[in-house]
DNA sequence: CGACTGACGGTCG
DNA sequence: ACGACCGCCAGTC
């Protein structure tokens, strides 16, 4: 194997930080790497991703920063992806994933945390709890 | 050693 | 919202 790449310790805190993703969640490659300790190297996730043959590794968990896939819509591994993601309950619309950000539904809305607040500034918008 | 490439990211028109 | 451009990093030719 002439390709030594990077050390096997970056390789396998990268794939950490992969495997650590929760699931019915998503990450960008970004993310990752920065996450990792590895700032400016969403590439290199990239291509250990284009490289991994490990079925455990949540791979389809990580996006591009827009929350996008990252394979064209003719490719097979972007349905995939989608249907493994939908089968973990995240929402993907157009090639796109919703996080949390995109409140697609009211109750999202009315159940958001008092982060954006604005809302209860409102009539009576008591703030529930589940 | 220099050019090209890629499951990227951010900015600009 | 979308595509064109440019910047980055590591690997391959």
């Amino acid at each position: 194997m002439p390709t030594k790449s990077a050390p096997d310790k970056t390789l396998a805190k990268i794939l950490a930080t992969i495997r650590a993703v929760p699931r019915g969640e998503v990450a960008g490659y970004g993310e990752i790497a920065r996450r990792a300790g590895l700032p400016g190297r969403a590439r290199m996730v990239a291509r250990i991703l284009s490289g991994n043959e490990d079925k455990q590794l949540p791979w389809h968990r990580i996006l591009r920063s827009d929350g996008s896939i990252a394979f064209p819509k003719d490719s097979a591994y972007y349905s995939e992806q989608i249907q493994r993601l939908r089968a973990e309950g995240v929402n993907v619309v157009n090639g796109k994933v919703r996080g949390r950000k995109t409140a697609a539904t009211m109750d999202e809305i009315l159940w958001a945390p008092p982060e954006e607040t604005k809302a209860s500034k409102k009539e009576g918008v008591k703030k529930a709890k589940s």
